[in-house]
DNA sequence: CGGCGTTATTGATCTAGGTCATCTGAAGTA
DNA sequence: TACTTCAGATGACCTAGATCAATAACGCCG
């Protein structure tokens, strides 16, 4: 396999594009080659593959190498609530530390290759490497705000302001990895960004349709294109 | 002070009422006088006083000795939202690890008690004792799981059924501490409920009048009884 | 005790977004 | 190439909960 193939599973932390993003900044190089060990790095998963499932036992904490996400959970009347989408350098499945097991389930929303680090090494790893155990503390914390912003933006915000602030999340995220922050495509359905924005698709569909009408954005099904940031921002807010 | 005061500042953990929530059931009792020492416990605070407000430097932890606390954001545009409440034995203020500085606002909902706990203290004592490492991993956790419930909550359900949900939340953790699951005293207005789930004060008046109309609840302003349980569980489901 | 601000209740109306139904087009497949 | 499927867009209508407005009931303080 080539080096340079974004599912590549032979390349180690040392030398992952994405290393900026996952490990912490103060890490030695020692330190790496010891994190090195215990992360595993799967093979590549197609779309719609399940990383885990929520009930399962938890052992592990994953990063996302290339592709993407969401983890989801199904409520009591069987419908699904997507919590989250994980794009690459990110980290997800924190949540099953709380009752060792996930609470959420994890699928690839498209072709996608993910790290898995095994959490009991990974807390051992943390006593050694101070940094790495902040790091880790910092890491839940940031999901708690992230969460806790998602909580204020359902129960305070509109649908133009919840499509607004993902669309700018995804930009923000895609500069964080030196991509465009104005033209992506997104890996996610219209379903699937109603669910998490606790909208109906016709909803999102007909916000996309009313950006475009005021020259905001550029929408071709999945690839988008934002003409005027500085609004979208102030649609946002 | 008296030992058998609520508000007593003067208590350590060992004798603590509430050690069995705050803390890992593992510690020993040589760990738990090491924790004791890192313990700052502050003395009272009247109602409305702030623990910390939002952007302060993030220095601590806390945990509910007596009373209530709340956490609040405030938006771009100035308004409020309330992203939890805390209960004696509960911790707070771990959102402020990722960046910090705190995100949220603490505020006492009446006269209450906190213990501070410094996280730098803290992190060095988990190096120390992998358990209470452990404990703290497991807390952020839970705090991830509980907001992804809210969001499940505001983005799929009704106003019955949020007020139902966080009646049988308070509930639980009211049952939790030894006392009773059906008669309690709401420590938060009707406003803060209404703000926590997504609602006006009038939709949460009127859901509460729905729920008095249907035997289900016995409410006097800020003293409830749920009379049926089971009908109450099944609004919420 | 009486006046006043704050919190809660209740009623009347309005609206953002949900629901339902139809239509289009791209992608897969036989 | 024709057939099916599924994601997305768009239009017509409806409803849960917001908004606005009035009233009641409680501390709280001089």
């Amino acid at each position: 396999m080539d080096a340079k193939c974004p599912h590549n599973t032979e390349v180690n932390c040392g030398d992952c594009r994405m290393n900026a993003l996952c490990l912490p900044l103060a890490l030695q190089t020692k330190e790496i080659s010891q994190l090195d060990e215990i992360v595993q790095r799967g093979r590549p998963l197609q779309k719609e593959g399940h990383i885990y499932h929520a009930g399962e036992e938890f052992k592990s904490v994953f990063a996302v190498r290339s592709g993407s996400v969401k983890s989801y959970t199904v409520t009591n009347e069987g419908q699904e609530q997507v919590t989250g989408f994980h794009l690459p350098g990110e980290i997800f499945g924190m949540d099953g530390i709380a009752h060792n097991h996930y609470t959420n389930s994890a699928i690839a929303m498209e072709t996608a290759a993910v790290c898995e680090i095994p959490f009991s090494n990974l807390q051992e790893l943390s006593i050694a490497i101070p940094s790495l155990q902040r790091h880790f503390f910092q890491l839940m914390s940031k999901e708690i705000t992230n969460d806790q912003s998602l909580i204020t933006l359902l129960s305070k915000n509109t649908a133009e302001e919840r499509v607004a602030t993902l669309l700018l999340s995804i930009s923000n995220r895609n500069l964080r990895r030196k991509l465009s922050g104005v033209r992506f495509r997104l890996p996610m359905s219209r379903a699937d960004i109603g669910n998490y924005l606790g909208l109906t698709v016709e909803t999102v569909s007909r916000v996309f349709g009313r950006f475009q009408k005021q020259d905001i954005l550029l929408v071709d099904k999945k690839e988008i294109e934002i003409l005027n940031i500085d609004q979208l921002r102030n649609l946002a807010n």
